[in-house]
DNA sequence: AGCGGTTGTGATAATGGTTCTCATTATCGG
DNA sequence: CCGATAATGAGAACCATTATCACAACCGCT
C-alpha cells in the first residue's frame, strides 16, 4: 500500500499532502529499520530528484510530530528515525546491533520506577530506554 | 581536593597531565550537575584564559575514555557531561528537569530484561536508560 | 475560473557543535 | 639537560540542521 495525496487524513495528521510529501512517506515506508534524514532524502530523490533537503527535514519533523515517525537514536552525529509501529502506546525500542532492525518494546520500567523513586528521593516524570541486542533472526543465524 | 600535576595516576588514566588539563579537571570538579563542553571551557578559562576550545574537547574525550566523566545526555544540540560518581558500577542517571542535578541510579532493568527477551525474541546485550524527574530538593521546594 | 490567504517548496546561506590541521610547546623517562 | 612524542591553541574545516526568501501549489469561497 502506497500513500495517496487524496486522503483527507494522512501521515502528517494536519497539513497538506503534497507530491513531495507523498514521495517522502513512500520512501520512509520502504526503508527497513532506522534511517537518517539524509538516507531518506536520497531514497526520496530516487522517485523525485527535485525534492530538496530542507523539505525532507521539514517532512520528517512533521511526521515525527504526528507520531508517524519516531526518533530512535543517532548514528555518528545524525539523528536516526524509524517508522513507529506502536502508535500512541508508551514504548521503547529494541535495536539489533547486527542488522539494525528496530522493534518496539513495551516499557519495562513502569514496574520499577517506584523502587527507584524510593531509593533516590527523585520523583520520576519521564524516561528514555533503549535496548540493544540481537534480533531473533540474527540470534539463530549468527550464533555458533 | 584539587587535582595535582604531580600524581602519577590521574583522571586521564594514561597521558600527560598538563597545566591545562589540571585546570579543566578542577573546573569539572567544581561544576554542579551536568555541563556542556562549552560550559566547561568557560569555567576553565576563568582560571586560565589561554585554554583553547579544542583542548577542552580533547580533555573531555580523554576523561570520558578513562571513565572519569560520563556523557549523560544532550541539551539543545550539545552533549552533556557529568562527573561519574558511581565508578565502574553499572548504573544510569536520574536527571532533575528543574535544577539539572544528576544522580546515579542503580540499573532498574536487570530484573526485567529476561521478560523483554521472552516477549520479543531479542537477546538483549546492552541498554541505555535515562530517568527524568524532580530531585528531592526541587520536589519539596517547588511543590505547592 | 478567478481570488486571496496560507502552506509548502527549493536553493542557498547561516548557524552551531565538533573535529582537524599544523607549527609550536610542554611533559616525561632517562 | 635531551630526545621522543603527546598536547596545545588558533582557526579552518566539517557536517547536520535551521533559517531565509521568493515563488508555486493548494484551499475555500464566490
Amino acid at each position: 500500500m502506497v500513500a495517496s495525496a487524496q486522503e483527507g487524513s494522512h501521515a502528517f495528521g494536519s497539513g497538506r499532502m503534497t507530491a513531495q510529501r507523498v514521495t517522502i512517506v513512500d520512501a520512509a515506508e520502504q526503508m527497513g529499520g532506522a534511517f537518517t534524514v539524509d538516507d531518506l532524502a536520497v531514497a526520496a530523490r530516487r522517485c523525485d530528484a527535485t525534492v530538496g533537503v530542507a523539505t525532507v527535514y521539514r517532512a520528517v519533523a512533521a511526521l515525527e510530530e504526528s507520531g508517524w515517525l519516531e526518533r530512535v537514536g543517532e548514528r555518528s552525529g545524525s539523528a536516526l528515525f524509524a517508522r513507529c509501529s506502536a502508535g500512541d502506546h508508551h514504548h521503547h525500542h529494541l535495536i539489533c546491533t547486527s542488522c539494525g532492525r528496530i522493534e518496539p518494546a513495551d516499557c519495562p520500567l513502569t514496574a520499577v520506577v517506584g523502587t527507584v523513586e524510593t531509593a533516590s528521593g527523585f520523583v520520576v516524570t519521564g524516561h528514555d530506554v533503549t535496548l540493544y541486542g540481537l534480533c531473533p533472526d540474527c540470534v539463530t543465524g549468527g550464533e555458533g
